[in-house]
DNA sequence: GCATGATAAATGAC
DNA sequence: GTCATTTATCATGC
């Protein structure tokens, strides 16, 4: 039985499986209303782990996939930016 | 399965990484990153069986062995550690409050 | 066919 | 030394 466990984790690992469109969304939120300095705390972190269902070391994945994959192509993201940045505008505005 | 094509090696004599142009404010392009091979990782999964640490003197005569500098074997470890860390951590998360235990 | 999450070299703060 | 990163690469999803 150990053993079945032992190669489903290790299965597990290496499997890739997207977010839910949720989690995503949490994780874009946060990445496009802190542009200026996109790097949760390691409080911060946990939060958006919990929120999103995740892990605190997807989390931190995912925003070093984030940051870098905004910086080599701004122009890709700007149309998801600024859906973000009316997003937070309005919750602002609430 | 086969050898390092050492980007180093390639440019302008950089025999170690501890020598320095005279140029002292130099950018210092980042070392392109260069995945080991299969030999090579065996080599160093080995010695990080015995001992966790390396010693100055095995570490060089791995970085010979393996065709890799004295740094990157160094680092290798470090990063190495940084990895079993995590495993034990994701393994722990992994099995804690499994009902099948 | 790229988008995306995870991992492997490499750097730098401390 | 650790450790959060950057960057490229790998593996998978779709």
């Amino acid at each position: 039985a150990v053993m079945i466990l032992r190669s489903r984790f290790l299965d597990a690992r290496r499997k890739r499986r997207n977010f839910n469109k949720q989690a995503t969304e949490i994780l874009n939120e946060y990445f496009y209303s802190h542009l200026s300095n996109p790097y949760p705390s390691e409080e911060a972190k946990e939060e958006l782990a919990k929120k999103c269902g995740i892990t605190v070391s997807q989390v931190s994945n995912w925003f070093g996939n984030k940051r870098i994959r905004y910086k080599k192509n701004i122009g890709k993201f700007q149309e998801e930016a600024n859906i973000y940045a009316a997003k937070t505008a309005v919750t602002a505005t609430n | 399965e086969e050898e390092n094509t050492n980007p180093g090696s390639s440019a302008s004599s950089v025999t170690k990484e501890g020598s320095k142009s005279i140029n002292s404010s130099a950018p210092r392009t980042r070392k392109k990153r260069c995945p080991y091979s299969k030999f090579q990782i065996r080599e160093l999964e080995r010695e990080f069986f015995f001992n966790v640490y390396i010693n100055k003197e095995k570490r060089l005569q791995l970085s010979r062995m393996l065709n890799l500098t004295d740094r990157q074997v160094k680092i290798w470890f470090q990063n190495r550690r940084m990895k079993e860390k995590k495993l034990s951590r994701d393994r722990l998360q992994y099995f804690s409050g499994n009902p099948l235990l």
